[in-house]
DNA sequence: GTATTTCCTATTAAATCGATAGGATTAATA
DNA sequence: TATTAATCCTATCGATTTAATAGGAAATAC
């Protein structure tokens, strides 16, 4: 299942790239348009821009806006930063490899050959899907 | 994460299809091969025995078996069991639909759009392979 | 009838998730 | 400079889920 942070995520940052002229989106307007708790989303726009992928303002007229262009703002970044390593399993994960301690041969495991594929699809959707492409409304 | 559950589920599988003579396999066995709590195991292939994947034999000499050639039991169905809906938001499931709460359009939802691309790619996955696949050593 | 195996239910410990609380810090502006 | 409004930060909480264990009932081979 997709966690709700991140959920609320990808929204945000939907609204943002959508609203996007020259003053920052503030937390509170997001949270009333996209039906969010505004202390979660907070918290959740705070490790975004803690990524790079948001910058902010702080105090009055404060607020967030994208640091790059929608059309450069990748899932596969954003996917990681709010849902963590993509790869269903650490024995298949580009960023977070693990070796698996009970599996004596990863490349007689099932398991691992099934989510190599899982995770080579799904890659591929991210790598090819901007904020952009989930901004624009057509 | 793949939770414990499917990848025990999954290794268990492809044990018993490995083994395939004519004698059921002993949930001990497979728990000892493969480095599985005996407990856990004997829980998860229950409900791939209730779901129809495995059919088992009680008693002395008893065990699990397939109901169907290796090559015949999908990964739809087995990620199913083990894992639950495939797809990472309720609103782009196939088999367990359910609308957003928050949501007032599905079709302007950069949710739905970027995890109905994933659904498809992962569900192209799972169609593509079978346990047979799995099993195969190279 | 005894040993061996699956079957079933209940419980538990730990981890994770979703959300809330309370205030510190920073900046605009009157 | 005081006030207001926003982000920033840490801590905590309740609920749910996960992984595993426990104990025994039911069935079957021999």
């Amino acid at each position: 299942m997709l966690s709700k942070k991140t959920k609320y995520g990808l929204k945000a940052l939907t609204y943002i790239a959508r609203s996007e002229g020259d003053s920052p989106v503030q937390v509170g307007e997001i949270a009333k348009s996209e039906n969010i708790p505004q202390k979660f989303l907070e918290s959740i726009l705070l490790t975004l821009r803690k990524s790079g992928v948001l910058g902010s303002k702080k105090g009055k007229h404060g607020g967030y806006y994208l640091r790059e262009d929608p059309a450069e703002v990748k899932m596969t970044d954003v996917m990681r930063v709010l849902e963590g390593p993509i790869a269903m399993v650490p024995c298949v994960s580009l960023n977070y490899y693990e070796k698996c301690e009970d599996c004596p041969d990863e490349h007689q495991c099932s398991v691992n050959k099934l989510m190599l594929q899982v995770r080579d699809s799904t890659l591929k959707v991210f790598r090819n899907t901007t904020l952009a492409d989930l901004s624009s409304t057509k």
